[in-house]
DNA sequence: TAATATGTTTAGAATATTGTAAACACTCTA
DNA sequence: TAGAGTGTTTACAATATTCTAAACATATTA
């Protein structure tokens, strides 16, 4: 392959698994994406692993990561045996529905936390003994309320900021 | 301390600690903020320190950074050498700062990306021998480019959201 | 100035992550 | 059915992160 091309497609590649790893993937996942990003043709895990240098293992479970995300598609080839990939291009797409999921889980976790926390407090309401005390726990409920409060609307306005980019063309 | 009433902050600590770690900050960095979040008065390092039973270093090193990312306050203490922090409570300005500074440099680091991409690529243009290569040349500059056009528009897009999260009351 | 209080830095331990190499399992075909 | 081709799993090695403990630096007070 011309060397020049591949000098320029390694920068490219380089690129995006070092951006991939800062945004809590691995960073042969963001390779092996940018590499079929770039290819004119499916790829098989051989060809991937020879083009990157890198381990078949690590390739095998980093390409069935990306599988899982929906940001690569296998592709069956006449007459081979091999499984072949091709990048999904809509980047649009995949990053939506990344930050749909991701934030999706971290909302219910802050949900979970703050309804535990309410039932615990409820608990110690009951034996409260001193007046430091209480004005500790009603410190408490009032700091859970207020974040209660903002958890509901940054849900809501997810919620809006979602359906609003689906409508718009990237 | 009321025993119902610390174990009830510790579920929110350890709540707050997990997500912390999610997020890519430290476990520890969030453990802090929620111990601040929930008193009803300015701590010192070394209140914090015996109330999560971590060393003082790993204290010191997190409280700075949560200073540095706006999350907590420091706050002089008449008659006190010790230094005693606040939590930071309007969450919402905090989280937008954080979202908007980290995309901003992940847009610039996709924005070089590109840029020193093309140029690399320009250079191959020339010396294109046969028409197999010319396509996968063709290719790349064609990726890039759709690349290009959707970073841009992603880059717009941010642009307009943090404007209206801003106008937004939490 | 000695002793104390306080925060910071550092060296190293503990842990988690992620890649490699090789063994393994499965499927196809000769 | 033996053997080659292909992808997966596993044990381990390399690396990075983050905490702790202790030394250190600095400021304050007696």
């Amino acid at each position: 392959m011309n060397r020049n091309l591949e000098r320029a497609q390694d920068n490219f590649i380089e690129g995006i698994g070092h951006l991939s790893s800062t945004l809590g993937f691995s960073k042969v996942m963001g390779q092996l994406y940018a590499l079929l990003y770039l290819s004119d043709k499916p790829l098989s895990l051989d060809d991937m692993v020879k083009r990157l240098v890198i381990s078949k293992g690590s390739a095998s479970i980093n390409i069935r990561e990306l599988e899982e995300k929906g940001a690569v598609k296998r592709i069956w080839m006449k007459g081979s045996r091999r499984n072949f990939y091709e990048a999904e291009t809509d980047l649009a797409k995949i990053i939506r529905d990344r930050i749909a999921l991701s934030t999706r889980w971290r909302m219910d976790e802050i949900r979970d936390i703050i309804q535990k926390s309410e039932e615990l407090i409820q608990n110690v309401k009951g034996d409260s003994n001193n007046s430091e005390e209480r004005r500790r726990i009603k410190f408490y409920s009032q700091r859970l309320k207020e974040m209660k409060r903002l958890h509901k609307r940054a849900h809501n306005l997810l919620g809006k900021l979602l359906l609003f980019t689906k409508t718009i063309k990237f």
